[in-house]
RNA sequence: GCGGUCGUCGUCUAGUUGGUUUAGGACACAAGCCUUCCAAGCUUGCGAUCCCGGGUUCAAAUCCCGGCGACCGCACCA
């Protein structure tokens, strides 16, 4: 591990300290693992990745968003099964101190299956380890107490430690529990899709690597709910020909890396993806890594084996990132949560997160109808004929037909119904509707990833100079404005320039220290898209020349045009070279 | 949690067989001069109780112990 030393991820948190992208956080008490503060580009940019996701869903596919509480009570995540999920039994060897998580190893050594393990108790652990005299697979040393370890971080709502609250390792729960209110104030309508873009906390064992796992990290959840018997997705014709690269759960069972490159639409066909939901938001994430400048080639989706899975998920694809220090990151996670999330909650609430449908046509439905006649019950079972006809009604009409039709009566617990107790008769009912549990499926982002993905794709050197090519539409800072000389008024002419940009609502920044090229080369490194430059041209005229980071072209074009210019050239309309004529350099 | 390597100005680092070190340099930053397009130059300035705490010693950035943090490996990452 010697060339460890300059590989991106040192570059990289060498330039975030530097020019204040990020930092790691608490640094004069020492530091804290697993949080991070982002500096000033840092947060521009980490903001303009988050503008990015919400252009994406919520204004161009109409997702609702919403902001829900980081603190939540104990219920919601005992529902939702993260309290039984997020802690791991485990064991150390007393004698090499290796760590084994328990339940596999009872699972391996004592055939006692994952599920029935994830049930036992510490203690009925540590009784099974004993009988089944499992020790160290790795020195044979003898196991010290079980321990659990949970990676929610728990707190007491409220001062008398009345209730434990956690922290929320994810965003979507905030969503589900919000169900009702939501899908009413979507009007009703199914399919509809939700996405919160906040903090969550996770207390990992030992966080490293940076941004790449954090303790308190920005994750956004879009969960989309959808009728399980109308799967179609309606806007699967936009991405059905995009190339998703996949990587199958059977080819890893294999052994095998090989990458399929696939259209959403064979690998519907081919049943590689089992939702078009889902295939459709894996191709919209593909696009919007694209758009934060990794190339296709630099990314796959990887689909996890069973017991890789999360707890609520059926089938689940992780995009991957190919960087330089670790290989391929995970940066989205893909679900198909199916009615997990929101049945529970309906369990354990006792609310009923039902969606009702009504039928494009009612249907008329015949059914048989076995009633009670109390006047003959009454007489016959006294005080017991209500919890007769309760009884009665609990069971088929066709049952209690067929007995009455074959013996003449009607054996139920302990009673005898005669056929003058009941009339029996084929009612019409109209049927309007059903009740159902929406189906979800779940892209789910991590922001803290994005940003580091997008920061190392955008880091080029040139020479001795340090460049970060951002997409336009990412970077930090749109355009630097500077006087060539801080002289002849150059430097007033410069400072109106800068003071109109900011009020067309452009990020700006003005720099009049140093030469010309230093101040260049401090803007490519803070990946300033343009640099606009007041010459003596310029006092003439009122041109002036607009610089681009990553050609170090030069054109030039007149003040009063610029705000037009510069808003399509960020908007991605025009390219660069029409924002002016260019200027031939010596 | 375990094992390994490591922790010196904003950044990168020299120094670490204990003693002319008031801890040196480079870059960056600030002020001034200069400067008509890619980190030019000159002058001046700012900036580190050497991660924190304790110990050994006449003397500690340097040795020892504990803590915190970083990276790598193991484990963990629902």
């Amino acid at each position: 591990m010697t060339e460890t030393k300059t590989d991106k991820f040192t570059l990289i948190n060498e330039l975030a300290r530097r020019r204040g992208f990020f930092w790691q956080a608490y640094e004069i008490y020492g530091g804290t693992a697993g949080f991070v503060t982002y500096g000033p580009l840092g947060t521009r940019l980490k903001q303009n990745i988050e503008k990015k996701l919400r252009d994406l869903f919520v204004n161009k596919l109409g997702i609702i968003e919403i902001e829900s509480s980081i603190i939540t009570p104990g219920k919601v995540f005992e529902a939702s099964g993260h309290v039984g999920h997020f802690k791991e039994p485990m064991v150390e060897c007393s004698k090499c101190n290796k760590r084994f998580r328990a339940d596999h190893l009872l699972e391996e050594y004592a055939r006692i299956s994952a599920a029935e393990a994830e049930k036992m108790s510490l203690l009925e652990i540590k009784e099974a380890i004993k009988k089944n005299a499992i020790t160290c697979p790795d020195c044979g040393g003898s196991f010290n107490e079980p321990q659990q370890f949970l990676t929610m971080f728990v707190t007491t709502i409220g001062p008398y430690s009345g209730a434990t609250g956690y922290g929320r390792p994810e965003a979507a729960q905030g969503i589900f529990v919000e169900f009702n209110r939501l899908y009413t104030i979507a009007r009703e309508r199914l399919p509809f899709g939700v996405l919160q873009i906040g903090h969550a906390l996770r207390n990992e064992i030992s966080p490293r690597q940076g941004l790449i796992r954090l303790r308190e990290f920005t994750i956004a959840d879009l969960e989309f709910f959808f009728d399980p018997e109308e799967p179609n997705c309606h806007l699967l014709k936009d991405v059905e020909n995009d190339i998703l690269p996949i990587l199958t759960a059977e080819k890893r069972l294999k052994g095998s890396e090989e990458i399929l490159n696939i259209t959403v639409k064979d690998a519907l066909k081919q049943k590689l993806i089992s939702s078009e939901w889902q295939a459709f938001f894996m191709a919209i994430a593909k696009k919007l890594l694209i758009d934060l400048g990794v190339p296709s080639n630099k990314q796959r989706f990887i689909e996890k084996l069973p017991w890789e899975k999360a707890h609520y998920s059926t089938q689940s694809f992780d995009q991957e990132v190919l960087v330089d220090r670790w290989g391929w990151i995970e940066v989205s996670g893909h679900a198909y949560r199916t009615d997990y999330d929101l049945k529970n909650h309906m369990e354990a609430s006792g609310v009923d997160l039902r969606v009702y449908k009504e039928y494009a046509k009612p249907i008329e439905e015949e059914q048989l109808v076995v009633k009670p006649i109390m006047a003959k019950l009454g007489p016959v079972f006294k005080a017991e004929s209500a919890k007769v006809a309760e009884l009665l009604a609990s069971v088929p009409a066709e049952e209690v037909m067929a007995a009455l039709e074959k013996n003449g009566f009607y054996q139920i617990q302990n009673y005898k119904i005669l056929p003058e107790h009941v009339s029996i008769s084929r009612q019409k009912t109209i049927v309007r509707g059903k009740r159902f549990i929406p189906h979800v499926v779940e892209p789910s982002f991590g922001c803290d990833r994005l940003f580091y993905v997008a920061l190392e794709y955008a880091y080029h050197a040139k020479d001795d100079r340090v460049i970060l090519r951002f997409p336009r539409s990412i970077s930090p800072i749109q355009v630097g404005v500077y006087p060539l000389v801080s002289k002849d008024g150059l430097v007033e002419k410069a400072e109106a320039v800068y003071k109109l940009l900011v009020m067309e609502g452009f990020s700006a920044e003005f720099d009049d220290t140093g030469s010309i090229g230093r101040r260049y080369a401090r803007a490519d490194e803070a990946g300033i898209q343009l640099g606009i430059t007041i010459d003596y041209d310029t006092l003439n005229d009122d041109t002036v020349t607009v610089r681009d980071r990553d050609s170090w072209q030069q054109v030039r074009a007149s003040i009063k045009d610029l705000p037009e210019l510069l808003r399509r050239y960020f908007m991605g309309k025009i390219n660069f070279h029409e924002l002016g004529t260019l200027i031939q350099n010596k």
